[in-house]
DNA sequence: AACTGCTATAGTTTTAATCTATATCAAATA
DNA sequence: TATTTGATATAGATTAAAACTATAGCAGTT
């Protein structure tokens, strides 16, 4: 197994085509075949189905994709280590909880790797800010925004769980689950109320603040928990995500912003192409 | 850039020598030279210096190696994770905060692996549990334990940041510097008494419950933090960690128990693998 | 000074990746 | 229904890369 087959292998997740990921790798088709037929070899698994027209992932497959995606990931941040490095001047973006550090990250580096004059200083959200990001209930009258993300609350399960096996849960199947709660939040807020109406009750084995650190302990096996299923989260193979029946929350993630700078309308283009990214 | 050179890598950074990695590597030494040079020219950096006897890692080296090590430890996790898996059975294990969720993802992935039966469940440290994972401050009269990892709490700075450059840091330099303050923590409230002593003010910019998320902070520039330095946070790249003089802070953390049962005594066995591990 | 131990270079051999050609199969189209 | 199209798999050839053996060159040790 190495980089290069991992590759060909995204890139015929993607396309769900050999010849077309032959074409996208600019190799021939028949490499393919026998990268993916090898990687298969290795990995002891089959990790596509094979069709007349094209192939369709299997469970490792499907398994196997965000893994190799992060990997390559890395591979590519490796190299970005060592390229030059730019000088600075202060921007200050306020930021809410729960954004999600990968993905802000990848925002923020892309930011702060287009102009190189900029410095930024991640404050608090409700601090004296250039620009913030923030969900769309926190803005205030005198702001504009754009929008960036949107994510429907789902639960989240450990991929070995019994109810992972149905594409939806209803609420009464939520009694007396080991629940892990995140607060504060309004969408467990939500759902308590939702639970109480129909007479269900959780058990609570913790009080998490970050839902980094919930999905690591629903994936630890600690119990599920009612998260913003936002890309980064869905993309992990250990945890599954379901929607419950009758329950739909959503929260909307915003760029906001009073004035307009130079740096600011980058940052908007910025955010514009991260949020197209991501709904992809 | 592929994982077979960088495996190389790791192996002549470990072994300070090309022959002795070669060794290692069941190749002959020219390979390795082949492959470290082809390496350097893709990075467009001198990883090594060569001397008539071995080699000295340059800071790029330095920089390249706990990268390459995670890359290759992920890889090798992709090829664990289709293998077979085992059935369960209930063992309660109480973790206390900010462990550090890689490092003990390794250990209960040991445990559950090595024990098909065992189904872990993962509770609050303070309620009815089989064993716990706590700091040993926190141990009660009836409980025996083990010692697995002891870590000194460090000042976390950016890579860019100007006192960085500095080996260790005094009291003084912290005057104002922006600061990430993590709560609730004994070793902060250390800190502040020591600072107090100094006629020392930080500029606290955030409070933060997880390390990891403080450490997030931290390479986003938010400011500096006062952490346990444990492996998986200071093979980060992108953050330094550095001694405060005069402050000498450690944690140690242990697996306490009361009664030894099977599934107990292999997580002891494990614990002391991964503590011997880790401090290597 | 001679020996030892190391890295680098040169040229050769081996292995792996990729190519072209084409068989086979299923889906789409006329 | 027959034909065409579009896809993957297989076979054999070609190319590129990895690794080999041999040895030069240099510094350190005895």
């Amino acid at each position: 197994m190495d980089l290069k087959s991992l590759n060909y292998f995204i890139s015929v997740y993607e396309l769900k085509s050999f010849s077309a990921a032959a074409k996208a790798c600019f190799i021939a088709q028949p490499s393919v075949s026998a990268a993916i037929a090898q990687l298969e070899q290795q990995l002891k698994v089959t990790l596509f189905i094979r069709h007349a027209r094209g192939v369709t992932p299997t469970e490792q497959g499907e398994k196997l994709f965000p893994l190799a995606k992060q990997l390559l990931g890395q591979a590519g941040a490796i190299k970005n280590v060592f390229s030059e490095k730019p000088l600075k001047k202060p921007f200050n973006l306020g930021v809410t909880r729960g954004l999600g550090v990968a993905r802000m990250s990848l925002l923020l580096k892309d930011f702060t790797s287009a102009k190189p004059n900029v410095e930024l200083t991640l404050v608090p959200h409700n601090e004296n800010v250039d620009a913030r990001i923030i969900l769309k209930d926190e803005l205030q009258e005198n702001e504009q925004y754009i929008a960036m993300w949107q994510e429907d609350y789902l639960l989240a399960l450990p991929y070995d769980h019994i109810l992972a096996l149905q594409d939806s849960i209803n609420i009464a199947q939520l009694d007396g689950l080991p629940f892990i709660q995140r607060t504060p939040c309004n969408a467990w807020n939500h759902l308590q109320d939702t639970l109480a109406v129909a007479g269900v009750s959780l058990d609570v084995r913790a009080k998490i603040t970050t839902i980094d650190y919930a999905v690591g302990l629903v994936h630890a096996g600690l119990g599920c928990a009612f998260l913003p299923a936002y890309s980064e989260i869905i993309q992990r193979s250990d945890v599954v995500f379901r929607p419950i029946t009758g329950l739909q929350l959503t929260r909307e993630i915003v760029l906001a912003y009073t004035t307009s700078t130079k740096a600011i309308n980058n940052l908007k283009r910025l955010a514009r192409k991260h949020a197209q990214q991501l709904s992809e």
